[in-house]
DNA sequence: AAACTTTTTGAGAGCGCTCTCAGTGTCTCT
DNA sequence: AGAGACACTGAGAGCGCTCTCAAAAAGTTT
């Protein structure tokens, strides 16, 4: 139970602790004799350093925190977002020897959890994942001054990566007039996240510029509030033919209210989604939607938060994304 | 940029350093006026206990680490089952005040990562997640002496939180015979994984009960293998008549693939998944699956490796299911 | 009031590692 | 051969905290 120490490692190889820490960091100024002694002793006592000495000694780490905002619990769970994030995140760091400590700041306890976590000298620095507008946690952590990046714009000014959320949103709904739909409404996500609102404002924006009006329903990314928000919209104003949701969770929700209520998809009503998710192309019909891998979205950040340790300035990023027309619209 | 030691703290408010660690550790034998003075030193100079110092000086930590065999990337990253397991599995550990560390365990190379993880004294236990049979990890990490335990049964013998695989794949098997099916398919999940093989199984063993052969093609739990199974199936097969898909993902593809092939379901041919995950509710037609909700499996596999901690034997869970019967079956 | 208990406080020795600095040994140059 | 340059090794002082143990203070008992 008991792990074997540096100095049992050095009294076994008969050198001292000093020559043990330089073979065991790889130092090159070793003779190969002594070198050749430690390695045994190391192999023979099955010998790992102390992760906690290391570190108080170092006054280093090589931990990263990965924050995500998380809803209290209810919402949905199998957020396709959350688990591309979170995978593809902890591949990058962890090929940069990164060790990720993933942490849910949903409450106001859970946030003071994260600051005293990141206070304590636990991380080198810290990614924010889905963070809403008015989360007072950026704020906090920048005053500590740890390299942080988000993923996603955030307000607070940390450098981000995100998609041209603006852009996405205005290329679906161009791409839904000039299939000659006239009566195009939208579900948004929820409105204190900033993509939501730069998604909003690329359809409201797009659509102002034609003279037409906007049929808005709020949602939150979820599939359930994309179902509720077409309802409402349907009731709105049945005679649409056309909805962009803000995400594809939310056009997946759609698309069930609309086989509901009997409308044809795309024959009665086009729908375009936001992400291109893979589940996207197994509806039915597969969706129209807007490419931006969010894989990409997420090594991109990780890498941004890796350069931020070598001293780079933290330029923010955009993602390209594209229009993947496929049969709802 | 440097944070105030405890030593800061002390002479701050003029007392000892083993009073102040008293007041930060909560410990009751402290005089008030002490206890105040101490509370107002921490807070004029933002003290919080440095970590590393902490755990290398007490040989403890509040970490685990939850090792999830990642598959070489390429795989669907948008596995609800990742999402909701560590999502959850998060939320618990966290209120109960400890600190996950994710760690992908997918390569060779990141096995050996986690191991040196492990033994350096970083976390007080780990969580295993969707373990392949073969896999070395879990005997060598048991090796070390951690509490430990597995979402999902696997080898080794460690401690559990499972659903009845065996069990819920015969439900919905019987559930088709009841059908009046009489040619019943499957699509399975990865073979070297036990629950791909429990639930193999159950459907063999039910149909072999009744007379009636297997016909099966072997997917791996993601969508685009229930896609490919199911046109193989419809290949080998056309005669058939219900499919049980492993889990609802691969459910998911075999029912695009089924429409693509002009099959009406459930006319033509039934369709039953397993898992019921939020998805489930929004195919066309909704899917009739075997409900195990993996949030309360994942809570439960946090709870056993929390009871592990404070000297509980470990004793093996299984979680229980229902059929929930909707549209496709 | 003396003797004894109990409670509270402070001193300081580690926890296991790194890293500076001094010491020893080896080479090169004149 | 002696001086200086260079390469390698070892000793030991921390890193910031906890926790044991002894000293001091306070409270009880006879």
């Amino acid at each position: 139970m008991k792990r074997p120490t540096l100095a049992a490692v050095a009294a076994r190889a008969g050198v001292s602790k000093s020559s043990v820490s330089r073979v065991v960091n790889g130092e090159t100024t070793v003779t190969p004799a002594i070198r050749e002694l430690v390695i045994r002793a190391v192999r023979e006592l099955g010998y790992v350093p102390n992760g906690a000495a290391r570190s108080l000694a170092t006054q280093r780490t090589n931990a990263v925190a990965v924050i995500v905002s998380d809803p209290p619990k209810g919402l949905s769970s199998d957020d396709p977002m959350f688990s591309a994030v979170v995978r593809t995140v902890s591949r990058v760091l962890e090929s940069a020897g990164m060790q990720v400590t993933l942490m849910l700041a949903g409450s106001a306890e859970s946030r003071l959890r994260v600051e005293q976590f990141v206070a304590a000298g636990h991380v080198a620095g810290v990614m924010l994942v889905s963070m809403h507008g008015a989360d007072p946690l950026p704020a906090s952590l920048a005053r500590m001054g740890f390299p942080m990046v988000a993923f996603g714009r955030s307000s607070g000014g940390l450098p981000y990566v995100d998609n041209d959320n603006t852009g996405g949103a205005s290329v679906a709904v161009r791409y839904l007039l000039d299939q000659g739909r006239r009566r195009i409404a939208t579900i948004t996500g929820p409105l204190d996240m900033i993509a939501s609102q730069d998604r909003l404002t690329g359809y409201r924006e797009t659509l102002r510029d034609t003279g037409r009006r906007s049929i808005v329903a709020i949602g939150d990314f979820t599939r359930v509030s994309g179902y509720e928000g077409m309802r409402q919209l349907l009731e709105d104003d049945p005679a649409l033919d056309a909805v962009f949701a803000a995400n594809d969770l939310m056009a997946i929700g759609a698309l069930r209210a609309l086989r509901e209520a009997g409308r044809r998809v795309p024959d009665d009503v086009a729908v375009v989604g936001f992400d291109d998710i893979e589940a996207a192309l197994y509806t039915a019909p597969p969706l129209t939607t807007i490419r931006s891998p969010m894989e990409d979205q997420a090594a991109a950040t990780a890498e941004l938060l890796l350069s931020l340790f070598t001293g780079a300035p933290g330029t923010p990023v955009i993602m390209p994304h594209r229009l993947v027309v496929r049969e709802s619209a």
